[in-house]
DNA sequence: ATTATCTATAGATCTATAGATAATGC
DNA sequence: ATTATCTATAGATCTATAGATAATGC
């Protein structure tokens, strides 16, 4: 309290609080399907009063997906690198945990698809988050790999790429279909990976 | 030529060149981000006069994913239900099909991120679709089952879930960034999934 | 004094309709 | 005669800017 500057200045309150409120709305209705006066409406603002804290609507979009994906990142640290089948099934249980927040799910899946346009603005943004993903992913695999753990006639890169590609094509068909269990879905998956993975004699 | 009424009617032949400049529009920008001005012009019409074949932007959607649906069962018909195993083999032919068909992979990949929204025109479209296809895999695997090719103690709908999340997954990556071959990684998975489904003693 | 927010509005763009003209095909 | 296409335009909506007013915090 005392050396410590007030940390909350009303900026970086309002500027949160645009944040926040922008993440239902491009989840519902995808970027290009939620006008800025919603945004707007949203952060009880005017749209210029929003546009003073993020000088255009890519940029707000840019600083949602940044300030998501780093809480997603918080979410599984540290647990991966213990081994590679720890790595693997720590998947699981972040499945488990997106499917209770179904509304940062739907943001990246419905940003994603738009973000394959070239056109769009996140979509440099996908195509390096995807390549980050796949290298860690391949990373612990690989180390799973060099400590015997796996066997080793496979590509752990190619490995990366059925990983990521199960999780985000099961949270396409639970979003259109709430039934469908993802959770379950991708246990058997994993489970079929690893024991793909098990050395053989 | 003489009973027959000669079938390209000018109205016929515009409401096919309409649906085949959709494509590439819908393809590259979505269906928000591609103008009726635009597919119009793609189309060489005016928009009003596109409008007259089609009486709303939602119902030209609607029709290019009817259409390219339609060519895209016609294309792998018949080859599913020799086997199940023939019938997951056939899906890595159809991989490596698509690869060759980038536009029409992102067609559907784009028209499916932003399809997951609810207020999307095509939302119920997709919902139905893979509702169709799960349905589909399902009755190949469950086949398999029924005639002993394949072990009986998986779930025939989690592994359909399975086989459609990767196909999709898989485009995704490949769409932000051509180098990742899913051809090569749906190959992998497929024998990995059939590796597993061989019955145990 | 500086930062945040608002009112007002420019300027572009977007879907759809009305109604006139041109082309087509029985 | 019917269908296709065009011109013109309504009416809504969207992003962004200019400039005035209000609130904040050293």
């Amino acid at each position: 309290m005392p050396s410590i500057r007030k940390a909350t200045r009303r900026g970086e309150r309002t500027r949160a609080a645009i944040l926040d409120a922008a993440v239902p709305l491009f989840a519902r209705h995808g970027y290009r399907g939620a006008p800025l006066s919603s945004l707007a409406e949203a952060a009880r603002l005017t749209q210029p009063g929003l546009l003073h804290h993020f000088p255009s609507k890519e940029q707000l979009l840019l600083a949602v997906l940044e300030e998501r994906d780093r809480e997603a990142m918080r979410w599984m640290r540290d647990t991966w690198f213990d081994s590679g089948t720890a790595a693997l099934r720590t998947f699981v249980a972040l499945v488990a945990h997106n499917s209770t927040t179904p509304e940062l799910v739907q943001l990246f899946t419905v940003l994603v698809g738009e973000g394959v346009s070239e056109s769009h603005p996140a979509h440099e943004y996908f195509a390096e988050r995807y390549a980050r993903l796949r290298g860690n992913v391949r990373r612990a695999i690989a180390q799973g790999q060099d400590t015997g753990e796996f066997r080793t006639d496979v590509d752990a890169g190619v490995l990366a790429n059925l990983v990521l590609a199960m999780l985000d094509g099961l949270q396409i068909q639970w979003l259109l279909d709430r039934d469908q269990d993802m959770t379950t879905a991708f246990e058997t998956f994993t489970e079929v990976l690893l024991e793909h993975l098990k050395p053989r004699d």
